[in-house]
DNA sequence: CCTTTACCATACCAAGCAGTATGGTGTCAC
DNA sequence: GTGACACCATACTGCTTGGTATGGTAAAGG
């Protein structure tokens, strides 16, 4: 029996976000996702051509929200200084603690080793993140409040040890990061020359 | 015609690597590492179970490799300071600008999402790199010409983030990570309180 | 000398899964 | 009312690749 849906494409692409981050991408085949989605595979790829075309929708997904909620974040916060702060909290919360995003986004940098359209999406996302840090960093900075040279290279030095973090989750199941989660923020903030 | 081989599980093993370093390793197949060992793939299953098997092999190699040259660098430098800092940079170069080793243990990453085995493979080496840069950190803090309060908590810091580091290299392919290594290393020492 | 090991050549299996086919019905827009 | 779109149920294909089978030979060890 036929269901039209408002949107499908956006709910196919929210619905194997889901397992893919509850499962992992490599163990979510196209049938479960049509299943998840009270559809057919038929349907399926009526609307996406390929698997990889389904796990592009659902990065988009990912970027769309992470900027949404970081645009909700700093919506009523005028001070540079607290914008920075708040936006590594929420980064750390939305995409390493929150187990669903950080399992999605391993997942997404493990094909990115293999498929070229996957890594120059994650690149692109990298990118957004980088330059959006880096001017808040610069209006920190602007403050006197904030002593870094190099905003660039601060940033990249966080990042990088950001996503080491994450990793750092795969190989150590006992490593709450919940708990640890002031202890991370901390961490980073030094990183950026921006420590109480 | 049978050709007989001494250590011929080692030849298999140091074959596989090789692939896994030059292609990725999902990229490698079985029939692959029969052809490049110069024998049939029977020989191969004769010598190991699974191709997971070949795998872990691969992975002991290099950490057993890892270990010997670390040995080899830290030789006949007597002074800790110098010993942190000659480790730090042969793990920059064995590690990271070394882009066969680097496609292997970021190969090995992607895999530890999904194979417990190969986790805890990765995650035993991860946690005898840690403990042997503690130990270093901790007697280069006796001489007091470094100042950390938790070595631990710095030589973690500085482990994510050369993993990130390596991860940064999958998604941005203009990263010349040869000409970045003093910027890298110089960035390191710093997590480590040991700039100059 | 006999048994076991260590290979060989070659074919084969299985299994999973991405992706396609097909003949159909219901919905929507014009 | 008609054509296009958006689905359906179900079967099917292909294909890759890990792993196995089989009957064999050469080398090694006792």
């Amino acid at each position: 029996m036929t269901t039209l849906v408002k949107d499908m494409s956006s709910k196919l692409a929210r619905s194997a976000f889901d397992l893919f981050a509850r499962h992992g991408i490599n163990n979510v085949n196209m049938d479960m996702i049509a299943a998840h989605s009270n559809c057919t595979k038929g349907s399926l790829y009526w609307h996406y051509d390929t698997k990889k075309t389904v796990i592009l929708a659902a990065c988009d997904l990912y970027y769309r929200n992470w900027e949404e909620q970081m645009r909700h974040e700093l919506a009523n916060v005028k001070d540079p200084v607290k914008r920075l702060k708040k936006a590594v909290h929420f980064s750390i919360r939305h995409c390493m603690v929150d187990s669903k995003n950080r399992v999605f986004t391993l997942g997404i940098m493990g094909l990115a080793l293999y498929d070229e359209d996957i890594k120059k999406s994650w690149a692109g996302f990298y990118d957004m993140v980088r330059e959006f840090l880096i001017v808040l960093v610069n209006e920190a900075k602007k403050t006197g409040r904030v002593k870094v040279e190099d905003a660039r290279r601060v940033v990249d030095l966080m990042l990088v040890a950001f996503e080491g973090i994450k990793l750092r989750t795969i190989i150590e199941p006992d490593f709450d990061i919940s708990a640890e989660e002031k202890a991370i923020y901390n961490g980073l903030m030094e990183v950026l020359k921006c420590s109480e």
